[in-house]
DNA sequence: CTGTTAGCGCTTTCAC
DNA sequence: GTGAAAGCGCTAACAG
């Protein structure tokens, strides 16, 4: 910026003010520095206006698994909203574990990002609101609101809900869940509402209609594998996620046994690839885009000091291919 | 840092040298300092440090989509592969259109990344070259290879020529194939591989036998559609990418056309969820995950002014269930 | 309107 | 071994 301003024979000072339009130049002098800039290809430190603003312009999210469609489609969001603000993000994975998420946090922290948004994840509220002191934090999938920290939560049990519900509607009765860890909040609400569901229609709840698996498809296949191993009888069964579903969608091609004329088999998120299973998937949609976008919006907002809400649009149920009528 | 100096009684200085290990400094001040440091939490302000040294600890990936599987792994090796480095990055997207690219790099310039990982693209190597004046680049998809830039290449045409022989071997003689955009690079490389299998194996290369997708889903059945509605009799279809494939499936399901029993079906890049298609899909896989990881090395050492070559695994075709033998 | 000056938080000679 | 001082590239307050 010197190499400007002397070749342009002006001071710093004005090579400053006409870069940020902080002030009136003299056209002239405009002209000079203008021609010295292009000339010089000069583009201002973008580190130097931080140390001296105290704001870097970026904002740290933290994802829990970096090939994951789910954060993807909520980085896709993320990406979006940012776009045309000046803001960059900088990505980081917990990998569903506690302290490896504070200490990403920390690092983003040391990186001085001007906001975090966090998805997901295992911390306690107590320690994200800790965080907040010093960053503004959006979080998905808690119940935040204070002056530096919002969150957003998605209603887990009343999707469920909807998802047995609608297999209820179809005259099944024998419906099993292929439900995911115990220690993933999600996980456990969306069981609570395939209990209300069943509860609210009269049936029973059966245990060994459960089975855990892991949110991935691989957990879908096993769980699925467990679950007709254990000879229950079932219609039809309800997968706490996708990728669940998809893993035992597969189990089940290899039985042989067809989807959805033997069995109807739900999902919950609808992944992009949803739509394109065999046959595309009946799942309960997560609005993933646009909570990426809502997220960076209220970012913004808590880092200029406004308030910022937290409404997201309600999940709902997305009507495919693979449930039908019991027989 | 000024506090904590105060706080222990010494100079910033000393502070500093204590955080960096840069010099001796006697135990009891040492003690004092760390003290001191916990107990005001103090943590280095990375961005003052940055302006200092001249260098940011952030490297820039420019991808081409965010939310898509390809991508995705490919950026699940670099996370893992920057892990434990110091060195976080940015990660921004390029949409497929070389001025956006452009654009993409100049932020990550200005934001003074100490270099970037282009992963494909559309810019000429020209244009790379020239912005690897400023800032060393490792591209994925081209042939590069300075002091300044290194480049990989997947062998395409290799991959695609490995396809469709295991089609001929299977007794296939009406090879359909749904390709990319002819912009696309790696689109006409298969493209060449698919032409060269037919014609080691004296089949006369059918241009109605090929038809353009776009690399998505979306594109794929719409492609099967249109190949289908030619009336052109075929017994395998060989998709540019597995994302085209998975379109192509569902036509071919919506049709109640049975893969592989009437149709054998081959895709390219074996994404994470290929091998739970239903049935898994037969592809060709490519090491996105090494290559991740491989791209972040090569960075690296170019930081560190070493030489970086570029060797990647090469692509392998991977056998499921899609694929058999002709009637 | 514009130049001078100070300082963001850290590191690094250079003396002592 | 340790402190004082200068400086990374920029902006803002203060004079003029």
């Amino acid at each position: 910026m010197t190499d400007v301003a002397r070749r342009a024979g002006v001071s710093p000072a004005t090579v400053s003010r006409i870069l940020n339009g902080t002030a009136k130049v003299a056209d002239d002098k405009r002209q000079a520095v203008l021609a010295a800039i292009s000339e010089l290809n000069f583009a201002p430190n973008q580190m130097a206006q931080s140390l001296k603003h105290g704001r870097t312009m970026t904002i740290g999210i933290v994802v829990q698994d970096i090939a994951s469609p789910f954060f993807d489609e909520i980085l896709h969001g993320v990406d979006d909203g940012l776009k045309g603000t000046g803001y960059a993000s900088v990505i980081v994975s917990g990998h569903w574990n506690a302290d490896e998420e504070a200490e990403r946090i920390r690092l983003l922290l040391a990186r001085k990002v001007d906001g975090i948004i966090l998805l997901t994840g295992r911390m306690t509220d107590d320690t994200v609101l800790r965080f907040a002191e010093q960053r503004p934090i959006v979080s998905l999938g808690r119940v935040l609101q204070t002056e530096r920290a919002v969150g957003y939560k998605l209603d887990n049990e009343h999707g469920a809900w909807l998802a047995v519900r609608h297999l209820i509607e179809l005259g099944h009765r024998r419906i099993a869940h292929l439900s995911g860890p115990v220690e993933n909040r999600d996980s456990v609400e969306r069981l609570a509402g395939y209990q209300r569901a069943l509860k609210e229609a009269d049936i029973a709840f059966d245990p060994a209609l459960v089975v855990e698996g892991t949110l991935h498809e691989s957990g879908g296949l096993l769980a699925m594998n467990r679950l007709y191993d254990s000879g229950q009888p079932f219609t039809a069964v309800f997968a706490v996620n996708d990728q669940t579903a998809y893993g035992a969608r597969l189990f089940l091609y290899r039985k042989g046994i067809r989807v959805p004329d033997d069995v109807s088999l739900v999902g919950f998120d609808d992944l992009p690839g949803s739509s394109y299973t065999t046959p595309p998937l009946t799942t309960v949609r997560q609005p993933l885009y646009v909570i990426g976008q809502t997220a960076v919006q209220s970012m913004l907002r808590l880092i200029n000091g406004e308030p910022a809400d937290g409404a997201i649009p309600p999940v709902e149920l997305v009507v495919r291919e693979t449930t039908r009528r019991s027989a």
